[in-house]
DNA sequence: TGTACATCAGTGAACGCGCGTTCACTGATGTAC
DNA sequence: TGTACATCAGTGAACGCGCGTTCACTGATGTAC
């Protein structure tokens, strides 16, 4: 057989991760194919060998996220099996309702970058940003859980206002407002937080 | 002078019109040309003697919302002039983020319906979608300010649960979940209207 | 009131480009012996 | 260890379709007289 077991797996990482990030600068329909196989070193002629379509390809990136990049950004915001509880939540806040994440625009969150592109795409891409928030919303409830009855609901709504407010702050042309808008999400998350003693 | 004065008005209107529907139901790489002059009544061709180019259409049906559908939605909410200020947060609220906001597609706010596409688009797209956000913060700003000092930050918070909030539940394939969040982030905007004495 | 005319909104065919996808071919890799 | 061979990842040209945009033409409207 020719090339060792795990070469193609390799480069179609490659390829999922070149895709990831093209997709969060420039959306589905602002990246093609070939730029995509450019930016992993590669030609456009030989994606089929590694995906069925463009679909299946956003649909991928958009859930490699969890265990990839944002593994690294999870890391990174001091989330990992060691972290106290009650400590994650906070922690996740502040990072995600961050000035660096709003403009690290490689390695966003795909739940800020690409919304609209989403809700009109092929369920397996709408299955894999919904496992993306409900990985979010698990954090949240699982640091809650300790301390407040309403978990469920304030777990959801911390949830749409970290999304919420980096989607507007991401989308305004004006950098003042979106910054006002990330920091008051922040500030009013926090509070959440902290309403039940 | 062939024709009498505010044909071209009229018929113009009824193209931004059939645009905003249909970006909302499709996005805008999801709609052509030639759809919106036929969902409008008319041809192809004639479209560039009324705008510039696509995306001049699209920013133009973006802020078309405000004072057109938006209008009629906020006179359904009871939001108007005669209403009370305090109140008019809550019937905000309770209008975006209800059900039938979230089904009526063709109705539904730009920014839950456009983000994604926005954010890549022109700076008129961006402006547009700007206003119909300060828009929306004013008005929260404006009912918040008799009773809360902490006006201006709960006025932005509660923009990024409404939009976040929708965004989301519009997304996730699963319908439960949608009405979960929605629901969550109602709740969620309640209390933070009602946290100051 | 009626007829000839000028205007320009609207028509629909055509253009041209970009991009997803296909395909015949190449050449690097690992295996057989 | 060295050579012939089979495999298949990767190449790049080509295909075909869709869509934004253009353009020469048509015909409905309102005006002049």
């Amino acid at each position: 057989m020719s090339y060792n077991a795990d070469h193609k797996q390799k480069v179609r990482g490659k390829i999922v991760e070149s895709a990831r990030i093209l997709f969060n600068r420039h959306g589905f329909h602002g990246v093609t194919i070939d730029k995509v196989m450019n930016f992993a070193g590669l030609t456009r002629g030989g994606f089929y060998n590694h995906f069925e379509s463009k679909e299946m390809l956003y649909s991928e990136a958009v859930s490699s996220f969890l265990m990839g990049r944002g593994a690294q950004w999870r890391e990174n915001a001091g989330i990992n099996p060691g972290t106290p509880m009650p400590d994650m939540a906070r922690r996740m806040l502040t990072s995600y309702l961050s000035a660096e994440h709003l403009n690290d625009l490689d390695g966003q969150c795909p739940m800020i970058a690409l919304p609209s592109d989403v809700d009109r795409a092929k369920p397996e891409v709408q299955s894999a940003y919904q496992g993306l928030l409900e990985a979010m919303v698990a954090l949240f409830e699982r640091s809650l859980e300790a301390h407040n009855s309403k978990t469920r609901q304030n777990a959801l709504s911390l949830a749409a206002l970290c999304v919420g407010g980096m989607i507007l702050a991401r989308t305004l042309p004006s950098s003042e407002l979106a910054k006002e808008i990330q920091t008051a999400a922040l500030a009013t998350s926090n509070e959440i937080l902290s309403e039940s003693p």
